[in-house]
DNA sequence: CATGAATGAGCGTTCATTCAT
DNA sequence: GATGAATGAACGCTCATTCAT
């Protein structure tokens, strides 16, 4: 009876089949065009190349797709961070890779990135707070890594550490966010290393200078 | 005895009247709470304690009533920035006074904070753009201040003032976002006034040969 | 007490008084411009120079209003008729005094003119059918004229009175609702004297000139 | 064995399908009990025995539906005049015909004959002059006719093809319409023939003196 | 597995009518 | 008498979800 269908690798509906990809990426896609509430899923559906129903073998709800989606973008971020972490030395380095990341992923899916930007906040409240935890783990790595250096006495002890991450999560998401808004293009590399250096050094004037 | 009331009660369904505003502080609760499209105008004017079809005697359309409640708010935010802005003599102040003011609106209407965090940003996209010009103006007049800082020698040259912008307003709102959905309360001059440190002196410890 | 209002020639809300017309006039023109469904008794009001709710208290309902407008226009016609009609000797001049009155209307006040084409088929079932006993008012003096006609043998005695009638009111109804919609004007005594020609002579060439 | 069905089964939403046409004929019912605007589509579809929604899969809107409705009905009376027309010799014949086919629209379809009454007119100003065409085009074919016959010398020269197009179908219009309103029945073919006698040889009594 | 026609709850909005002033 | 703010039922329409095929 099952010689027809023959030997399969995982659960035809699960997350390794190639229609599962195609949905999620289809709804990012017209998500990021047109919002959460304006997408149908018929919509989400066409674009995917499927039927209506057929979402439904795949996910269990509309706002599954969308949390899907957002959680498998978290985690390959998270991946992508934590897999060349380790060989980086200093803080200053790793900080400068977290940010080079974050803004890259702009360039690497420019839909995600949108979709991140305007519905990642609505659905932290509405879709289970899940998104929240992501953001937390985020700033957990920075966190961890300003206080590996304040022990280090490389960076100053008399600042927050929370609030120090925070503020370099906030201050890269921002530009990403003004990038993302206005359809400017950046250089991912550059723009990190002028944020962790206005960080690391802030913007005030080097008194020698002045001095002299 | 009616006479000394006279001139306060204006155009009855005007901007002024009372039930124009219970309808926006309604709006922005009850949006605040469930997210702007899973609030229904009958939730919204159940909560004001008024029919439904009042809404419309005081408002357009339920697009209306959202715009309205943010644009309020961010005039009430830019007109109290421009207050007492010119009584204030160094950038630091100025930016100082800034930051704190943005991470005050907190405490004043948390609702309104929560809204700011999740619907302003979806907004942008699609009631009209309307509130990315409300963020222009506010990165303008930091940007306006940098630049200032920059050509009296205390700031930096060598760092764009809209990178500086946009990573203070990203990291203010980021902390104020945090605090928002964790319940968290701050002391928003303290939390200020350690922002601007961070981004006017970095984190890097003062290396002793420099201070000698 | 009641010497301040002075002596009132009728009731006040009644049919006589200045404001009574001025709804009636304004519904005719509202409804005659949007249709009866597309206006909205605050229009009315509007265009009339009152409070919505002061329509309410010379009118029972917003149908009643536009009962009353083409009673009263019906009425206006019937009198019309009526007071020259018999001034008049023969049916051939009685029917064209008919018709020509009928073609005036539209003259006369152009809004009715729209409304009656507009309105009055579709009231006619809903607003409990109480225009259908105007026209029958209308067919039946046209009948009793043609009857007349009859029996002094000026008319055919083979043709039925009733589809003469008919006929008479449904070819001058046409003509009107026709120049009503196209915006075209026209000499209402010339068209009913062509329009009582055909329906005396018939369009058939004499067969004297053709013999000939 | 199912074979045999094969191509009737056309696009299962298109308007070969079923329920098209059970949607249509629904509202056509509705609409001539209650008119257009007092027919929710809630009540069509309770009458189609379908969901509100299905309405929707056949049609874009409700309006749709009306005008769907009427060009079905207008195209089929073309359609059927057109057909037999060219196989009519005389004018007479040919006007008599379209009388005829006119008239016999009540008894096809009751309820479509009632909307042609109440809400054709209606809707020339509602639902975007839509219906105005199709009268036009009535109007033209017997122009032609009439036009036709008076160029071979039948019909008198003196009276404007236009007027008497106009007349004759106001005429037919109102016997049909006062038919429908009143409940009566009667024979079309016999009908038509007296209308049409009355248009071509007037009910003025023939003088002695031109016979002999 | 896949389909897409069908569902019906729910939405934003309008407007005839009422009634406190 | 006159007002117009307030009401809330009703509307046309959308779309997440189901299920017979």
């Amino acid at each position: 009876m099952d010689k027809t269908t023959g030997p399969t690798t995982a659960l035809a509906t699960g997350p390794g089949s190639e229609k599962y990809q195609r949905i999620l990426d289809a709804a990012v896609e017209v998500i990021a065009e047109r919002g959460y509430f304006r997408s149908p899923v018929s919509a989400i559906a066409e674009r995917a190349g499927v039927a209506d129903g057929t979402i439904y073998l795949y996910f269990k709800s509309k706002d599954d797709v969308l949390r899907t989606a957002i959680d498998t973008t978290f985690d390959r971020f998270h991946k992508q961070v934590e897999e060349e972490f380790k060989t980086l030395h200093g803080p200053r380095e790793q900080l400068e890779y977290i940010a080079q990341v974050h803004l890259e992923s702009h360039a690497v899916n420019r839909s995600m990135a949108i979709l991140m930007q305007t519905e990642v906040r609505q659905s932290a409240k509405f879709i289970a707070e899940f998104s929240h935890h992501h953001l937390v783990k985020y700033i957990q790595v920075v966190r961890e890594v300003v206080r590996q250096g304040q022990q280090e006495g490389i960076f100053r002890r008399d600042v927050s550490d929370g609030v120090v991450a925070h503020c370099m999560f906030g201050a890269i998401d921002e530009l990403l966010s003004s990038a993302v808004f206005t359809g400017r293009v950046y250089d991912a590399k550059a723009t990190a290393a002028q944020v962790i250096d206005v960080l690391l050094n802030g913007i005030t004037a080097e008194r020698q200078e002045i001095r002299e």
